[in-house]
DNA sequence: AGCATTATGTAGTCCGGGCTACATTTCACG
DNA sequence: CGTGAAATGTAGCCCGGACTACATAATGCT
């Protein structure tokens, strides 16, 4: 049938595909990055970082929580020992810092144009993981120039 | 021990559980929205919307595809008829409508704030589920105010 | 009209990320 | 120091969303 000849005004279907592919992978890696965040914030207020608060910070079951650690230890991003907490790799530390900076540069835009803090501090959970190194870059500018 | 004594300077942490739950919720409407988009689109453009289209839009097997279009009717988003292309109820082409505005308004203003259209479109591609109508609407204020 | 190609559908698998239920370990406190 | 409550861990279930492989329907071409 041809359906895209010369014009291709917009939507090129591959790049679409593309788009969507790596919004799915941005999601699947979302639940590493709150858990690494959570994590890191545990262990530089209260030292330690246990299961059970991991598990209320995020309003899931310690069950829950428990499990997705172990998918954390198993990429290399935490470690722990039977009862003994949880703690973060190199890599998990560095994961946690960059996670960390987004949150924060995303709230701080939100909030810089007229959201209400709750809500910014609400919708930047979700969409911080969505925000490229190139949409952060403009964040930061428009938060210099403001 | 009591871990939460007096302070609580920031960040309850009932509230973030809720953030973090309400980022899930939208987490897993945003397939079913990304869905009824490409659906609508193909419909408006093609007349007809084949899951091999859809498929190949998402960048996803037939197969899945096939399966979350039964969601989709399960959900009483969406009807079709072996072998006869996929259509929206009503509640589908609300949703939509809805979904296709958010994605513009991001998209325009990702652009509005200095970022390459191309980044825009897919930066967006996972944003726009995560954006609030509060957020929405300061989008909008600063559109109306560019 | 008949056949090859393409689209559609179905079955079965895998993994992630929730949950409940139950088992085990720590630890605070009497 | 012993014990009961709280934390931790394990097992098993469910559903979503991806895949491959195979079966069947529709369609276009000669």
């Amino acid at each position: 049938m041809v359906a895209m000849h010369m014009v291709e005004q917009d939507s090129a279907p591959p790049d679409e595909a593309a788009r969507h592919a790596s919004a799915r992978t941005a999601r699947a890696s979302a639940l590493a990055q709150d858990y690494v965040e959570i994590i890191a914030d545990l262990l530089a207020r209260e030292g330690e970082a246990r299961p059970t608060d991991i598990a209320r910070r995020l309003g899931v079951t310690h069950a829950t929580a428990i499990k997705t650690i172990g998918r954390l230890k198993r990429d290399g991003l935490a470690h722990s020992k039977p009862y003994r907490g949880v703690f973060l790799t190199e890599a998990g530390h560095e994961l946690a810092q960059r996670v960390r900076a987004r949150h924060l540069t995303v709230v701080a835009f939100l909030a810089a144009i007229g959201v209400p803090p709750q809500v910014a501090e609400a919708d930047a959970e979700g969409i911080e993981h969505h925000v490229s190194d190139a949409t952060l870059a403009a964040f930061e500018r428009f938060l210099a120039n403001a």
